[in-house]
DNA sequence: ATACGAATTGAACAACGTTCAATATCAAGG
DNA sequence: CCTTGATATTGAACGTTGTTCAATTCGTAT
């Protein structure tokens, strides 16, 4: 049975990916079946497999939707006074989203492609443009900094915060070592500031 | 057929947490299945659930013996004159050894459970011994800092810097964000000097 | 109306963790 | 030495999983 007039393929394809999202929202990322999926938009398992090439780039696109909600987020933070104030405020975004969005978040966090391959090239655009808004207030702090030193600065900031954050919000080894969450990224962020302001 | 002369119940629990190790340590901890382990210690996949109580189990054992080795590294780290050498020699080893043991540490960032349940003692035990190492050091740096905040301070440094450290070395997101992971983590490690230093 | 291409199906396959009746072996008692 | 009871071990079986693919059905163009 093909039923090409009940929906054209590209709706099937967002139909499937919001299914796939409402199940990882719901009941975590390895609650994500190909069955339930298939199930949850009334089609069978294998026209899955003609939508996408695996399960896997199913959960990237997935995936790619809770970066575009965290972009945005980010998107909406309020201008601040003070860079200090800014860093804090896009830390307290970003904590706010990843605790809204716990299961989407972990599930961003422990994906694994079963074949390993280079993350998509949309991936990194994505995150060069969360480590963006981290650089773009470092100009504020040190005008003078050159590119590359302010994008290294940047990474570095985004990645002991993700970190940190990351290791709570996973359920992996080291979640006791991080709490209170709020207060230790909220500290990390003020020694970054001070480090930035000069000393 | 019961073999109970060939091997006692514990040298079969230690062939098989060894077994695991093996298969961790250079395929992955997603090759390691029971059919695999029992067929690499020549017993039934059905042995192993006399020894274990799951897979999950058999995991955990093995993730301990790799806390244990970190920890032997980190008691191995010679003195060093000033704390702020101390911290860059404790930080360093944990890189080395992260890097050394790529396959076991990501098993242990990325195992998860099946059924939720509360981390063993042991586990916590274990993470506490790892962050007395940087407490320890804290208190060369502040004398006079109350149990309490040294033991946070403590679980900050370490929390930052194993973030960076585990985002680098899963498969996952970020990775491209946290290179060179070298430089920053030394890089972060002076940061926290330069906090405790008193600015 | 016919034929062709493509979408859809669902049964099938291999692999997984786990269970459990059946079997083989050991240790002890007569 | 044989019997008995307890326990270790087995391997087939169950219910999952992702994935494939021949068969089927539909839309569309001729």
């Amino acid at each position: 049975m093909a039923r090409r007039s009940e929906h054209k393929r590209s709706e099937l394809t967002t139909m499937a990916i919001k299914a796939a999202e409402r199940i990882v929202a719901n009941d975590g990322l390895e609650q994500m079946s190909a069955r339930r999926i298939a199930k949850e938009i009334g089609y069978a398992p294998g026209t899955l497999y003609n939508l996408f090439e695996d399960l896997d780039e199913l959960a990237l696109r997935v995936n790619a939707r809770t970066l575009d909600a965290l972009l945005r987020a980010f998107e909406e933070v309020p201008p601040c006074d003070t860079p200090r104030d800014a860093l804090h405020a896009l830390a307290d975004s970003y904590l706010s989203f990843t605790s809204d969005n716990r299961r989407l978040w972990d599930a961003l966090l422990t994906f694994r492609r079963n074949k390993p391959a280079p993350p998509p090239q949309w991936y990194l655009a994505h995150l060069g443009k969360l480590v963006g808004h981290v650089a773009e207030i470092l100009t504020r702090f040190r005008p003078t900094l050159s590119e590359a030193e302010r994008a290294y600065r940047a990474r570095l900031i985004w990645a002991s915060i993700h970190g940190i954050s990351s290791v709570a919000n996973a359920g992996s080894v080291a979640r006791s070592l991080v709490t209170p969450v709020d207060r230790m990224v909220h500290d990390l962020v003020d020694i970054h500031c001070n480090s930035l302001e000069g000393r």
